[in-house]
DNA sequence: CATCATATTGAACATGTATTCAATCTCTTC
DNA sequence: GAAGAGATTGAATACATGTTCAATATGATG
């Protein structure tokens, strides 16, 4: 491909990026709109995965979503949005637990599900697995992301006690016991 | 700041970066062990975030985690090994549940979290929170993290259900009865 | 105050990358 | 197969960014 091509075609090289922003959203919805059709809650991503170009493209994704192009923000609100209803749709299977703000639930789960596809260079050093790669290599991934889905990381009685300390009073004034709430920012390191 | 001076101080901008990098992982690592030698788990993010430069070194974090610095790669692989081990003492005192695999789950656990950190800005805007500001804005985020962190979202016969299908025989060989284990790469929307 | 080392500057230089544009190629259409 | 529209090229241009280097400022030490 020459320069000028680009140009040409596309008026400048950020109006490309423009374009390929447009396309993967698009290419992502169909590939959703497809696995809704077929069978209730197939994952798009995975779906894509398996598409001959999925990986490539979501390397794509991984790389644009840093960026805050507008077309992929729009397109993880959609993503979200229709988390909730399959979710919704999967409490009323009993499957999925309720929730107490499905919508920011949704969103935790979209973000973190893509901020590990972001983070893909280092989910290898991590788990020695390549999040872009074939299916089958998933599984490094996917056991333990299952095992926290499915069941948490903490004891009845521990989400108990600090499920109180984040009640929806949003002052950190009540309680008094416990001064400064700062039980932890990310919620990886309460112990 | 003159272009030179960088250069004549750290030979070039990008041993400057270097340098940088460095520069975060001994903070963190230093406001780790602070609060390590305070009170137990007390997450060093969320200690970093009441420090004055706090933010804005987060800022950096996050930009820097996607282009694979190696200290910051160096640095993840550290705060896995101690969420490791602080996470082996939570289930000692019965608030943690045990795990198949205790590094591959807080590996994704701080994966989870850095991906919520780096898309800051999608962050802000599903859930409206800007996870790089005061510490009481974070609510929008905890919240949900932790009903999923708590509790998990699936019920317990889903999720026994599905944990078979992830059995620790990596190749999807046996069962027969479902062909393709393509149930979801992303934990995201199995509904 | 002289001297020296170091910090600091800014203009020149080098390099990489986006864009312009005139020329050429490749089809379709009559 | 001539004509013309759109595709394609590559060299020239413009612009941004990192680096070099000689000159100057600053502050310490004798």
């Amino acid at each position: 491909m020459s320069p000028g091509l680009v140009i040409h075609h596309f008026g400048s090289k950020d109006d490309l990026r423009v374009a390929c922003d447009r396309h993967v959203a698009a290419l992502i919805r169909e590939q959703k709109s497809d696995s809704m059709r077929a069978g209730a809650g197939l994952d798009p991503m995975a779906a894509l995965r398996t598409y001959s170009d999925g990986p490539p493209l979501l390397a794509y994704l991984a790389r644009t979503l840093v960026d805050g192009s507008p077309h992929v923000s729009e397109l993880l609100e959609e993503l979200v949005a229709d988390a909730v209803a399959y979710m919704a749709e999967g409490e009323a299977n009993g499957l999925l637990r309720p929730s107490d703000d499905p919508h920011a639930r949704a969103a935790v789960l979209l973000l973190w599900s893509m901020g590990a596809l972001v983070l893909h260079e280092q989910a290898a050093r991590l788990l020695g697995v390549d999040l872009l790669g074939a299916p089958d290599q998933l599984l490094g991934y996917l056991r333990p992301a299952l095992e926290v889905m499915g069941q948490g990381v903490m004891t009845p009685d521990a989400y108990d006690q600090l499920a109180g300390a984040v009640r929806t009073d949003d002052a950190p004034a009540a309680t008094g016991a416990e001064p400064t709430p700062t039980h932890g920012a990310t919620p990886t390191q309460e112990a």
